[in-house]
DNA sequence: CAGGTATACTTGTGACCGCAAACAACTCTA
DNA sequence: TAGAGTTGTTTGCGGTCACAAGTATACCTG
């Protein structure tokens, strides 16, 4: 009986995903170590800490914000739940309509938004401004921008122009 | 008392990480729904199966299936237990050392990871290879092997050269 | 060869998250 | 304006995972 066999040889496709995927993981671990070592946020709370600093006046409906981190809303629901405790964001109640709780982001939650997003793009600056020349990295997000996914709108950190 | 306010402006490598961030998710995403849909598998056990696939005579110790799918040693117990029942892989023994539980790939987690992997190989070629030539292809393999990471062997993806 | 250390694996425990159900409040239609 | 459908939020449940503790086996040193 013969037995089937793997390629041995990948696409060129397939090894810029393998590629794409492992620098993710790296630069991503490595983010998530020291927001978590610096302020204690995951890395789910620091892009909803984002995406409410960026909110006008600084609150969203949850809904929205769920969208803007790609949770669902009871994911959003308990991150919220700790992002009070830690008095990052508040609920706040919207006149108009009485469903809706708005997360409203603190004084003490922007100065942590301000302060991790500095952390963050610092780290991000070393680990690929270090690696790739700055026409290279035009290039690269050109590429990355011809590929699926590469704007959509959920995503907290979207703060490209 | 005035208000800390977030930069409205992104480095270009926070764009270039943003981007990646998104291509990923969404090609990942796409991809574990059609390994659920088509064979059950969730992301990690196509990537355990096929690490297996790859092995020497098809078995490798839990220890060392763990650093090739990035899990812990309990990760891959529960992970192994899911496979087991599904009849893809089974418990070995290892003849010198008593510590020691082989995974070992069966006749019918072999088919299943050809086959997954022949799904897998052709979604990233429509994805990729649909939205890039190959000579920009190559660029983005060129520059995407430059950032960190993008080299760390504790992956069951590499099938690079 | 006895005792200590290192290694392989398993088993609680707890965190995070999605799904589905429940509930409240809004809106639209007849 | 009554009832039906829609929307925003929360809660119960289950799955996946890491961490730490526990068990068993191997190796190493005196």
């Amino acid at each position: 009986m013969s037995r089937q066999v793997l390629r041995a040889q990948a696409y060129p496709e397939v090894t810029a995903f393998v590629r794409l995927l492992r620098v993710n993981a790296t630069i991503r671990r490595e983010l998530e170590a020291r927001l978590m070592r610096s302020h204690g946020l995951t890395a789910k709370d620091y892009e909803a800490l984002v995406a409410l600093a960026r909110a006008d006046n600084g609150y969203l409906r949850r809904v929205d914000l769920a969208e803007a981190v790609l949770l669902t809303p009871s994911g959003i629901t308990r991150l919220l739940d700790g992002l009070e405790q830690l008095g990052l964001v508040e609920k706040g109640h919207c006149p108009t309509d009485a469903r809706v709780t708005y997360a409203v982001i603190t004084d003490a939650g922007r100065s942590t938004a301000v302060a991790a997003e500095d952390e963050h793009d610092r780290l991000l600056r070393e680990q690929i401004g270090g690696s790739l020349a700055p026409a290279e990295l035009e290039t690269l997000i050109d590429l990355l921008g011809r590929l699926p996914g590469a704007h959509t709108s959920a995503c907290a950190l979207d703060v490209e122009p």
